[in-house]
RNA sequence: GCGGAAGUGGCGUAAUUGGUAGCCGCACCAGACUUAGGAUCUGGCGCUUCACGGCGUGGGGGUUCGAGUCCCUUCUUCCGCACCA
């Protein structure tokens, strides 16, 4: 029988789907492997190439490890709260969740197809009230717990009240709102049941707060800084504007330090990293205040250069800044105010790309050196940010080039203050060197300066050591519809949160998807919608809250007591492997580790950081086709091949990829495929019309879209998944080109081929295998583990298909060779090795419950080495190696060759260097 | 501007992590078989040369017996951040 991939791959699907062959039960007897995929959104659109790269990258490691003995976790579920969704609710009125269920369906039926071993008996949806019911929980928690400082860890908002009621805020360190009250016991206790509610709201880990968000008018809600790219939305592209609204925020700020050493310890992409580093932004410095000559006030400022303060020549305050109107001189209220509008006209695309002009206003008043008591001039200009630090800097020209060139602009005075520092032509940050015009601290170095100053502005009490962040509080609230609902009711205008017993508290009907007239969240059109007769909180919550906690519902996911048992999450712990995109760095990543500290602070979970090692697989891009129309003859349209397209004046246009095949277009097919293409000619060189391509996004517009069914229909699952992995590294983003896979589909022919005989009918040969036929099954098995060990699937895929070659050449049919193949090829072609296993006369279905044959290196060293020298234990699977003679082993047994001695000379060698058994150089 | 990743045949890539650069596949060329096909099999395929040979991993320099791999410098491409004091 021929290799007949479509009933082969029917057949299996339809027996693990019967069969349960992937559900997954805890099992104490064997070590657990977490393997997770990032959930997709189920978008209208279907799957295309790009996105089960990932899917099969996982599907391989996890088959991999089963192989292997572990038990192993590999779920699969849909973030399908959304907006698109919505979108596309307000445009046809069509309810979201119709639209989400069809779409699941779509995306289903797809995965089932490419042969992913996933448990879908632990399958969830974010959208659903048996999921989002933990959600709210989650919230609930977030809401019932503040941030202690002492411990360092959240406790629960019980502790917080104990310790008010006992001595008030005198030894509370919190993380929290900065304008709580200093109270004492007394003066707590004395207070209304709301004035305590309304003090508590500022330690909450959620909490409502006036602050400023990005609001985005056409989506109508608010959005996370990371939904927002270069001022516009990041869905629909929409501009984005600043606006103060009350809002439902995370304190994901009081894990800031956490969440940047965590780091640390994670096996995850560089890059990634140092992104999640960037955007927590920790700065080392201090803060110092300067006294203003002319009011009580003073200015406060951050800096990292302390050691530069006898550097300083002026103040910069930012425009927004609140002390701006209160010092701004008689003389200069013009010019302030003229600067102020100005800059509030500027958009945020405006300010960014005049990065490199600095400007700004003089306020008329001086604030005093703390050290010198010279004056110094305050500024207000916009390069100043009123969001970070205090929104005000102290400015050290020779030292920073924004201030240098403020000051060259405005004719300030321009101090060097180290003897290494060269401020000729533009500022120099340099630390090296001895410091000079600095009052008490000249003739020190850096760290001496850095400890004086310190030490002096805390004992002055005019500063103090600080670490500020970039990382803002994470905004919560959206006025959308399709989310989950915040588990919140009003008492008045204080928020209260819902007995867990009340979750999980449903997404109400309503008959518009739009906001209201008067401008309220579309929750507002909900009719008898309330708790007891009290509102609930009408915004819901952002995309972002269902997926940052979803790994532990997959470990339990029926489970409607709890998120998760303990005794699942005892078992399964963490993730030991998730694969997704790079696009989630500052986003889901981030609120994912913060909300399992959350989580683990409170005792509900057992690792502090959820996933062990990412792996970011590349993006897949489109390979659009294009033929040339030469321009003028409209009735029968002509197109010229793209070699001699200069010799005409000719327009492209996109062909659909599908009627193309290796760049060479299918005429016929193109002819039928538009009326209007019914009597094109072509103008061919040898009778073949080559098209040009280029690299674009894979959209339908570009008739670029590669689906993965038409593939699988084609070739095949096993095919698609091998032609997948073989693309090139799985981190790497590569274009889509379907012109190899005719190479790997012949690979599995071959493969095929290797179980039958010239009539295609099974056969296999049960007599030993020689020498050379385990040499190349050990081999394989070797390359096999070290290629999934460390991801690397496409030269796997290469390994595969020289094996083979091998096998094919030497005609080997042996029983005891071929069935340790069929399993470690398993996790990558599954179809036809579980039909090769049945027809081996396994048992069928039992090829997942195998174990990886183990490697026996025996069989390569003997023939394959002059030197059979294993070196720190590890058979050198190659020709060339070098030794270092410190071994007397090693070098008893190179001295006893006879060509060494001649190398040598007498001499005695310090290292041998030996290529395929020659020796090509000795060191003496 | 700052940070990160990467530059290897016509193309996708590989190189045991310092040891014969180009494995495997695509495309291409030649041949075999033939039921004439977009099937299968065999051989060839970095550049240059009739050949011996010479050159070759973006460019330049260095370390080393030996460099695609390490160091310095420079160019190019992609990604992320963007006045963060």
């Amino acid at each position: 029988m021929d290799y007949r991939f479509t009933e082969i791959e029917q057949k299996w699907r339809k027996y693990w789907a019967e069969n349960n062959t992937y559900k997954t039960i805890i099992d104490k007897q064997k070590p657990k492997c977490y393997v997770l995929d990032m959930f997709p959104y189920p978008s209208g659109a279907g799957l295309h190439v790009g996105h089960p790269l990932g899917y099969i990258a996982s599907d391989i490691y996890a088959r991999y490890k089963r192989l292997k003995g572990f038990n192993v976790l590999h779920p699969m579920g849909y973030d399908s709260f959304g907006l698109p969704a919505e979108q596309y609710a307000i445009q046809t009125g069509q309810h979201p969740s119709v639209t989400t269920e069809t779409n699941i369906a779509t995306y289903r039926e797809q995965l089932d197809r490419i042969g992913l071993s996933f448990d879908w008996g632990r399958e969830i949806r974010t959208s659903s009230a048996e999921y989002y019911k933990w959600t709210q929980w989650i919230v609930i928690q977030l809401f019932d717990s503040w941030y202690n400082q002492e411990t360092n860890q959240a406790e629960a908002i019980e502790t917080l009240i104990h310790k008010l009621e006992n001595s008030g805020t005198s030894t509370i360190k919190a993380n929290a709102d900065e304008d709580c009250k200093k109270i004492t016991a007394q003066e707590w206790n004395s207070l209304s049941e709301n004035k305590k509610e309304e003090e508590l709201l500022k330690y909450r880990l959620v909490y409502l707060r006036e602050s400023t968000v990005n609001w985005c008018p056409g989506l109508g809600t608010v959005l996370a800084n990371d939904e927002v790219k270069d001022g516009f939305s990041e869905r629909g592209g929409f501009p984005v504007e600043q606006k103060k609204m009350m809002q439902w925020s995370m304190r994901i700020t009081a894990y800031a330090n956490r969440l940047l050493e965590g780091l640390n310890q994670l096996d995850w992409p560089d890059p990634v990293k140092e992104m999640q580093r960037n955007w927590i932004g920790k700065s080392v410095g201090a803060s110092i205040k300067f006294q203003l000559a002319d009011f009580d006030d003073s200015i406060e400022v951050f800096t990292t250069r302390i050691d530069t303060l006898f550097g300083v020549s002026f103040l910069v305050l930012a425009p927004e800044h609140e002390l701006v109107k209160k010092i701004t001189k008689e003389f200069q209220i013009r010019e302030i105010n003229n600067y102020i509008q100005e800059t509030s006209r500027k958009s945020e695309r405006d300010r960014m790309s005049e990065v490199k002009i600095v400007s700004g206003a003089f306020t008329g008043s001086y604030a005093k050196h703390p050290f010198n008591d010279e004056l110094i001039p305050v500024y207000i200009a916009d390069y100043v940010l009123a969001g970070y630090g205090t929104g005000a800097v102290m400015a050290v020209p020779s030292g920073d080039q924004r201030d240098y060139l403020f000051a060259k602009k405005y004719n300030l005075p321009i101090i060097s203050i180290l003897t290494n520092q060269n401020t000729e032509s533009e500022a120099d940050a340099t630390k090296e060197g001895t410091y000079i015009n600095s009052g008490f601290i000249n003739g020190l170095n850096y760290q001496e300066a850095l400890a004086a100053l310190i030490l002096e502005i805390e004992r002055k009490q005019i500063g103090k050591a600080q670490t500020n962040f970039r990382i803002r509080d994470a905004i919560f609230g959206r006025q959308r519809y399709w989310g989950e609902p915040m588990p919140i009711y009003f008492e008045g205008k204080l928020p209260k949160a819902l007995s867990e017993d009340s979750l999980p508290l449903l997404l109400p009907e309503i008959d518009l998807f739009l906001p209201t007239e008067t401008g309220e969240p579309p929750l507002a059109r909900a009719k008898d919608w309330n708790f007891n007769g009290k509102e609930y909180e009408l915004s819901t919550m952002p995309g972002w809250a269902g997926s940052s906690w979803y790994w532990y519902r997959y470990m339990d996911a029926k489970n409607d007591l709890e998120f998760a048992s303990k005794e699942s999450i005892d078992y399964w712990q963490d993730v030991d492997l998730y694969i997704g995109g790079s696009e989630h760095a500052t986003g889901h990543l981030l609120y994912s580790r913060f909300w399992n500290k959350f989580l683990k602070d409170r005792g509900w979970v057992a690792k502090d950081e959820p996933f062990k090692k990412l792996i970011n697989q590349g993006m897949i891009q489109g390979r659009s086709n294009f033929v040339y129309r030469v321009k003028g003859n409209s009735e029968n349209p002509v197109f010229v091949t793209f070699s001699l397209k200069n010799d005409y004046e000719t327009s492209a246009i996109h062909v659909d990829v599908s009627l193309v095949n290796n760049d060479e277009l299918n005429q016929i097919e193109f002819r039928n495929s538009r009326a209007e293409y019914k009597n094109a000619e072509f103008i061919t060189e040898n009778g073949k019309y080559v098209c040009g391509s280029e690299i674009e996004k894979m959209s339908k517009s570009k008739f670029n879209v590669v689906n993965p069914d038409d593939l699988i229909e084609r070739y095949g699952a096993d095919t698609l998944r091998l032609y997948e992995m073989f693309l090139g590294p799985l981190e790497q983003s590569k274009p889509w080109n379907t012109n190899g896979i005719e190479g790997v589909f012949k690979f599995l022919r071959k493969f095929w081929k290797l179980f039958h005989d010239d009539e295609f009918s099974f056969s296999m040969s049960e007599s030993a295998p020689s020498k050379d036929e385990f040499k190349a099954l050990h081999k394989m098995i070797k390359k096999a583990e070290d290629d999934v060990e460390r991801f690397s699937f496409n030269t796997s895929v290469s390994n595969f298909m020289i094996c083979v070659n091998e096998l094919t050449a030497i005609k080997c049919n042996k029983k005891e060779i071929l069935q340790p193949l069929i399993i470690i090829l398993s996790p990558y072609a599954p179809h036809i090795c579980e039909e090769l296993w049945e027809l081996c006369g396994n048992q069928s279905g039992t090829l997942s419950k195998s174990s990886f044959p183990i490697f026996n290196p025996e069989y390569l060293v003997e023939s394959e080495f002059n030197y059979p020298i294993s070196m720190n234990g590890k058979v050198k699977m190659n020709l060339n190696f070098s030794l270092d003679l410190e071994n007397s082993e090693i070098e008893k047994m190179v001295l006893a060759n006879e060509e060494v001695r001649k190398y040598l000379d007498g001499k005695s060698p310090k290292k041998v260097i030996v290529v395929k058994g020659k020796i090509v150089n000795v060191v003496v």
